[in-house]
DNA sequence: TGGAACGTACGTATTTAATCGTACCTTAGG
DNA sequence: CCTAAGGTACGATTAAATACGTACGTTCCA
């Protein structure tokens, strides 16, 4: 037996924490707790194995997370997709954000430092053709 | 007298509620708890009113807004630049999602519902000289 | 003139994310 | 065998965001 999740419906938007871990193991693929607590903790705050082990634990009964248990240490997979999720996040913030408008969040982008030289000329001019606000 | 507040460290990040705050006092100048909460509420899932009115209390404690009580109906006042706050909101928006990558945000909303087929012709072509990602 | 309409003040309840501590398994090595 | 290392299970706690109810003040006009 592997994957055994606890079925439940895979609705509801990840926290701020719950995308952390999904990242991880989008990028790495199915990963135990260990790994994912390591990868997240060499970067950061640090914070107990245990928080990011119920953490998972939790994830798991929302039905984020499915896990393979034949093994000892369990092994956890994303059950949600990773362009659906991140495309319905980008959509709650540009709507949120820049009124539903994606020519506002380009505009945005120009005054942010985030962009690079290379990708702010690039951008300069696409924003010129840019359609009028909604 | 006008635009009294309790003078706090105007620092900290708004959240998800504070935001939707924010966002009608930047869009419509300083304004009544009435008006935001008006506002707020023809769009969304209905609260009380005196939830609104707490929570621009609490943010004027938190140095987010000031408010004019030279009338009996308080002005409130936003505290917070709007250029500023979304830059750095939007900052890390691609942080965590994106890797902080802008160019991998472009890309994101070539597949994004948001995007209109205008602005999406657009993307397709700036996409194809983004720089490589970071 | 009195009461409906509309405001503010403020204590508090509810919810949920985030974090731990502690108890208790499993396994490999001396 | 027995113990240290490394896992999991789970209850409890903390902190913050949300959301109200109730008390009370002001205004205006029927």
């Amino acid at each position: 037996m592997k994957a055994k999740g606890k079925n439940k419906p895979p609705d509801q938007h990840p926290t701020k924490s719950e995308l952390d871990v999904l990242q991880v193991l989008w990028k790495n693929g199915p990963s135990t707790v260990r790994f994912v607590h390591d990868t997240l903790n060499t970067l950061k705050d640090a914070v107990q194995y245990t928080s990011t082990l119920k953490l998972m634990q939790v994830m798991t009964e929302k039905g984020m997370l499915s896990r393979d248990e034949s093994s000892m240490k369990h092994i956890y997979h994303p059950l949600l997709d990773e362009e659906k999720t991140k495309g319905s996040l980008l959509g709650k913030f540009v709507d949120s954000m820049y009124d539903g408008s994606v020519s506002n969040l380009v505009l945005a982008l120009l005054d942010n430092e985030k962009t690079s030289q290379e990708e702010l000329q690039l951008l300069k001019q696409l924003a010129k053709q840019l359609p009028k606000q909604k």
